[in-house]
RNA sequence: GGCCCCAUCGUCUAGCGGCCUAGGACGCCGCCCUCUCAAGGCGGAGAUCACGGGUUCGAAUCCCGUUGGGGCCGCCA
């Protein structure tokens, strides 16, 4: 059998790494055995679902190349043979409706009257006593009368499951093995609301046994929905796809990641000049690990060794501090070209415009790569060869006020201006000349220099950043920081 | 409170009964390279494999219990 499976977020806000690695974890699944990969919209919830947010998952889902092959695609079209994929849309098709009725009719679901806010108050009783806050079954057994009472005041009934009383639900999950729960310890959950809508774990097995799904990989949140689903399915008399439970994700201290912690979001790392590979790649090794603790993948790499069997039972702290390296190791790997193509974006910022046919402009950009962890760090580190210099305090008084700098830079600004060939091997030789004959150790001339033209005590090697600013920007930046010591 | 899940360096992980005096990566420390900062190279510190019992000739690996952490218990998904 072909395996489909599929990542099915709900449209309430934007895609957070937890989903990202739920998505990402579908996807190299559907990839490593030539399966599908499908897309599903879960907004039943009709508060909280917009089509706002669900723009914004696609938008992070197409920057991380996580490409599904049916669904609702980015432009809300519909692709493949087994939709709506929306799930609002699916409602028109009245499946949840036909299947509640088969479960009434046949007994496995039941219409329940109770008041929302009965349940509230029965719920809060409960735990103030101590005693689980689940649903006792009390329209279990509605006579006919009574139902047509409630029915004549004009109360909307919700559609409960009828869970079995006895025996116990087991599965075997693909990550954790076996699971087993006590039947009696479930509850009748609501399968349609009031307002005819299905609720998710409803939902969730209609869509997924139409959809003809494979493998179910979703969050370990989801693990104590499963028994209930199972029990749905066998309700109907459907063969259950295979589950997989993912460990979750959790901040540096431990605790369930959120906000407190930091970026939560796809959208926010990409604002934090992350690339889309190091977010796959270190998404990855969150809750999975392959035998060599590889930590590098390269292109296409993950999609070959992925396996779900490496997949950690327990639950893995994001760590932005390695996120960081790892991306340090991505913008390293970039050609100059790529590079500029991926750092333009955030260069505007620093009101740099540049231009990619430009080669100083690339040269630029690309001679500190191997300084870069995030592409908006970039133009803050070349911004001094296109806007004048800001003379850092500390490298005016650290390295400036030595003693005999202003000798230093009035000797090297002759030399420079004597050079006709302004490149960084004539530079470089010509400095050290200055320096040899005239008894400076090589560092005296260096720092100035250095802090003369950018500004700063730290910055790209030096020779080639005097070329790409040129004999002239060199000179007029070496008075300017001659007469800073006037 | 009930149920479920989980437990290897600070963190991500390798390990599936003998190869483990527990390997790799991030981070940290030191040295080298060097025009600064990085990058790179080399080396180091860091885990009584949560704890306690079993099983076994032998356990990080299997079983039980304890403790700790997480999840769920919605007309949210």
């Amino acid at each position: 059998m072909k395996t489909r499976v599929r990542f099915a977020p709900s449209p309430t806000g934007h895609l957070h790494v937890g989903g990202a690695r739920t998505a990402l974890f579908n996807y190299l699944f559907a990839k490593k055995t030539g399966g599908t990969f499908v897309l599903r919209i879960e907004d039943t919830d009709e508060l909280r679902s917009s089509e706002e947010s669900i723009k914004s998952i696609f938008d992070s889902m197409r920057w991380l190349d996580l490409k599904w092959d049916e669904g609702t695609m980015p432009d809300l079209s519909e692709k493949g043979d087994f939709g709506p994929y929306m799930q609002s849309k699916r409602e028109s098709l009245g499946i949840y409706k036909k299947y509640a009725e088969q479960l009434l009719r046949e007994g496995k679901a039941y219409y329940c009257y109770c008041a929302a806010e009965e349940l509230d108050a029965m719920r809060k009783k409960a735990q103030l006593e101590k005693r689980p806050p689940k649903y006792e079954g009390k329209c279990r057994h509605l006579s006919s009368g009574q139902i047509e009472e409630f029915r004549k005041q004009g109360r909307k009934p919700v559609i409960r499951f009828r869970m079995p009383d006895d025996g116990q639900t087991v599965f075997e999950d693909m990550i954790h093995e076996h699971v087993k729960f006590e039947n009696k310890l479930l509850y009748d959950f609501i399968m349609v609301k009031a307002s005819g809508y299905p609720t998710y774990n409803f939902a969730c097995v209609i869509d997924d046994y139409l959809m003809e799904m494979s493998h179910i990989i979703r969050g370990d949140d989801h693990i104590s929905n499963t028994p209930l689903q199972l029990n749905v399915y066998k309700a109907l008399g459907w063969e259950p796809p295979r589950h997989a439970h993912l460990s979750m994700i959790l901040g540096q201290d431990g605790t369930r990641l959120s906000k407190r912690h930091g970026a939560t979001s796809i959208t926010e790392y990409q604002k934090q000049g992350f690339l889309p590979e190091t977010m796959k790649n270190y998404l990855a090794l969150l809750g999975w690990g392959n035998s060599d603790s590889q930590d590098i993948f390269k292109k296409g790499e993950l999609e070959e060794k992925f396996d779900i069997s490496g997949c950690q039972k327990n639950s893995a702290a994001f760590d932005p501090v390695k996120l960081k390296w790892m991306n340090g190791e991505y913008i390293r790997q970039l050609s100059k070209e790529e590079l500029f193509a991926a750092a333009e974006p955030y260069l505007k910022g620093f009101g740099l415009v540049l231009d990619k046919s430009n080669p100083f402009h690339l040269d630029i950009v690309a001679i500190e790569q191997e300084k870069y962890k995030l592409l908006s760090e970039v133009g803050g580190l070349v911004d001094f060869f296109f806007k004048d210099v800001k003379y850092d305090e500390s490298a005016i008084n650290k390295t400036l006020k030595a003693p005999n700098t202003e000798a230093i830079l009035n000797g090297i600004k002759r030399v420079y201006s004597e050079i006709s060939e302004f490149n960084d091997v004539t530079i470089e030789a010509k400095t050290r000349e200055f320096a040899a004959s005239n008894g400076f150790k090589n560092g005296q001339v260096f720092h100035p220099v250095r802090v003369s033209v950018s500004g700063r005590t730290q910055g790209p090697t030096l020779f080639k950043m005097l070329e790409y600013l040129g004999k002239e920007k060199v000179i007029n930046r070496i008075d300017k920081a001659l007469r800073l010591l006037q």
